[in-house]
DNA sequence: ATATTGCCGTTGTTTTTCCAACTTATTCAG
DNA sequence: CTGAATAAGTTGGAAAAACAACGGCAATAT
């Protein structure tokens, strides 16, 4: 683990612990290392999974599998990055994915049920990693929330709407520039690009909007 | 607050605290209780909200206005449920929803910065209190991501099968009992009821499901 | 300068979904 | 039991979105 210790000091769920407090953190949160082949799955769809998963090397896929069998890569997570949060932090929760190696890989299990449950006194490390834990998954949440109004939208042109006030309520100005290309913005709202394209030409023949090329503003 | 505090004791903020420490613990989150008309507003989006707020009374309507205008009530909180966590959880992120009174509503603000960004030890209860959160926030997290994953699929009987896949999964077996009735399964899954209904007659036909009424099984 | 490539807009066709209206089934009250 | 009310299934036409194919344009390579 020494050799990557670098890598996990970096990652955004111990930002303000200190240096010296990593280790026993580390210790504390009964951190272990557990290499995999390519192809080898961590875990399973219905495994209880009570620690969170950093990937120290390689990548791994989240994979989900429908009843008959359709099987569906939700994420890859590479390197630096983690997993599993949510199940780990509801131990009484089993896992609705599974978690493939998706080449060589090396990851460390972070176990919290201790700073979690334990109903007792948090360290300044302790307390830092949690709140750490607390915004990321708050984060993640907001950016969840934001996704799924655009999402049940019932038009393409609503959600194109939706998409751009909220772009331009985030930059403060009613002119932007766009931080995806069509093809992105297309599979972020979930729509066919030349139906935005389309629909984009239209709006802004109607006069809602005005763009060229990523350069948006809204009228 | 005193005559409210069976209600604030029963939120799941505060389960597991110890009855004797819940005052303390109010105090440690500098709660301030605040009374409001109805349509008032809590807060517009683009404030700094640092706090979560729990309805005592009455209710609040969540909203989103978009450039141009067009106002969308995207929750209702009625009272004993809280709101704004994810934004209390993020001190750096302004508010992206205005918050108004559907009634006149009496709420409590609970300050999170203390138990989150102070560098310093949690007592049992704060780290109990941090704990609930990251609970809940986890639990909102695996429901806002399962149902961002039907929403996503680009047809109708892609968005039945998987959705009937995960309650299978839920429940352990390929029979069980729908949760909603035919229109709330289609707002859940926003598409339209009757179409909804034909697709589900199709997937019958075709071998894939049998149902009656809300009893279903996968074939 | 010319060819290649990737991105974007346009258009016509096909497919899907929506929508409205209606039928059938079920529940519940009197 | 009867009738009203609610929920679910069915159908046909309208609207929207997806899809496929193509042309223009700009950046980059040859």
């Amino acid at each position: 683990m020494e050799q990557h210790l670098s890598l996990i000091e970096k990652s955004p769920l111990f930002r303000g612990v200190a240096k010296d407090d990593v280790l026993p953190l580390l210790q504390d949160l009964k951190v272990r290392q557990k290499n995999y082949k390519k192809g080898e799955f961590l875990f399973y769809s219905g495994d209880p999974v009570t620690y969170i998963g950093l990937v120290l090397e390689g990548s791994v896929h989240i994979i989900q599998e429908d009843y008959w069998g359709n099987r569906n890569i939700l994420s890859q997570i590479p390197k630096g990055f983690f997993f599993g949060e949510a199940f780990a932090c509801l131990p009484e929760a089993p896992a609705t994915v599974d978690v493939v190696a998706a080449s060589d890989a090396v990851i460390i299990q972070i176990y919290v049920a201790n700073v979690l449950h334990g109903g007792h006194l948090l360290t300044p490390a302790e307390a830092q990693f949690t709140g750490n834990l607390l915004g990321l998954m708050a984060e993640k949440n907001r950016l969840l929330t934001e996704k799924m109004r655009y999402l049940t939208q019932r038009s393409t042109r609503q959600k194109i709407m939706l998409y751009l006030s909220n772009l331009a309520r985030d930059k403060g100005k009613s002119a932007f520039v766009l931080p995806f290309n069509r093809q992105q913005m297309a599979d972020f709202l979930s729509v066919d690009r030349s139906a935005l394209s389309a629909e984009l030409s239209k709006m802004k023949k109607d006069g809602l909007i005005d763009y060229h090329k990523d350069q948006f503003s809204l009228l």
